[in-house]
DNA sequence: ATCCAAAGTTAGGCAAGACGAATTCAGGAG
DNA sequence: CTCCTGAATTCGTCTTGCCTAACTTTGGAT
């Protein structure tokens, strides 16, 4: 059988897969500056690490050209995401942490459970397949669904639509998104929107509609789809 | 407020604290090879942390005369040994651990969790003062209850004895424990001793008592309270 | 009082990762 | 086609922590 050996790739490792894997998306290769951005070094820590991850099959690496994930690599960037997301998604649900300060504590802890811990609390909270920000939360299997969500700054004026996912991770935004009301599953209704990358005024349904306005920042990071429209 | 800051000591020297603290039990300095054989590393290994350590304030260090913590490095290795013990408690009460797997997880995690994570779990436990092996939990103030009990090997025959702790780690052995329902907790009467060093006979109580043999280098490792004998 | 074995330490290296400084490449402007 | 700028890489170095080999100290046996 095999079975749930802990691979155990180092701590850095981890981290510039699931880097690499969340800045390739949409086909473009990660540049070398957006991973040293995103990991907080400096570029030749980059270029350093790209050379080993290539060497252990991790990734496709051509230098001066950008860099994206092997099958192997992608799976291992996904195991990571996984461990991540379920740890978000069990310290909220049993252990009272906020939508805002869970993230730091998952990732500490993706580096350090086991596959056993993290089926467990999979098990524990009925297997869930989006984690507290919306989401998708990967397969064992290594799938992860494919979002058919838009951006907010995208949906037109006058429609319905549910916030699916929110893409922000800082937590004072977070905090606001939440005296806001604004978490997955939340609907609205877009109600105007100011020109050149302005901000987005939506009406937020519930027992007390209130009005908000949106930076387009922040709007960018609001992934929805549209409800559909009352056919007559 | 001086709040639960991570000051993030690295994993290796928390390591060595909290072998440290296990080996200079009773007064004893720890002797440079009794850490090497307790982490797995080699002498020079030890030697040269412990300059480090001793520098950064944890160890009192004489060269050639073994190591004992200083008031600082002994609450920075209760801290993590209250995590370990926390740590084992949760998994095997919410997440279905086994008493002899646990050890391996805890023992990972211990140096990812946030003190906020810890306290969290001690909560959602009701505040254990006992970990699953019966080890006392050290407070948060850095306190840890001084055992009282004795080795199996230093009780009468003849003598009603409650198990209080389970020293020994080896899953297997654990395992073979609790096929006898030797937990924390279980009553028995010591039935017989072989000399020199021999295995220990006992009853272990309950509904359907039953007669174990115990080997003399497990029975060490099983710390006991004698029970009051029935006066009259 | 001496000597020897065991325990401990120093010396010298290696690997992972990170850094700043200096160099090289790629791609757009002219 | 050439040049320039910004991104990327190479180079040399640092820190942490581990290792083996060689040396030193300690303390018990004689």
């Amino acid at each position: 059988m095999a079975s749930a050996m802990r691979s155990s790739l180092s701590r850095s490792i981890e981290d510039y897969l699931k880097a690499i894997l969340e800045l390739q998306s949409e086909g473009t290769p990660a540049q070398t500056s957006a991973i040293a951005d995103s990991l907080a070094v400096a570029p030749p820590s980059v270029s350093g690490m790209l050379k080993r991850l290539s060497e252990a099959g991790f990734i496709e690496y051509e230098p001066y050209k950008g860099v994206v994930l092997t099958a192997v690599g992608r799976r291992a960037a996904l195991k990571i995401v996984r461990r991540h997301r379920i740890l978000e998604s069990y310290l909220m649900s049993k252990l009272g942490y906020d939508w805002d300060t869970v993230h730091d504590e998952a990732e500490r802890l993706e580096h350090a459970v086991s596959d056993q811990l993290i089926e467990r609390m999979a098990m524990a909270l009925g297997h869930p397949r989006y984690d507290p920000h919306g989401a998708p939360i990967p397969t064992t299997a290594g799938d992860i669904e494919r979002p058919d969500h838009v951006s907010l700054t995208d949906i037109p004026v006058g429609r319905i639509a549910e916030l699916r996912m929110v893409g922000d991770k800082d937590p004072e935004r977070l905090r606001y998104l939440a005296t806001l009301g604004l978490k997955p599953g939340a609907t609205f209704e877009v109600l105007s929107r100011q020109p050149f990358h302005g901000p987005v005024a939506i009406r937020v349904a519930g027992p007390m509609p209130r009005d908000q306005i949106v930076g387009y920042e922040l709007a960018e990071t609001l992934w929805c789809s549209m409800v559909e429209e009352e056919v007559g």
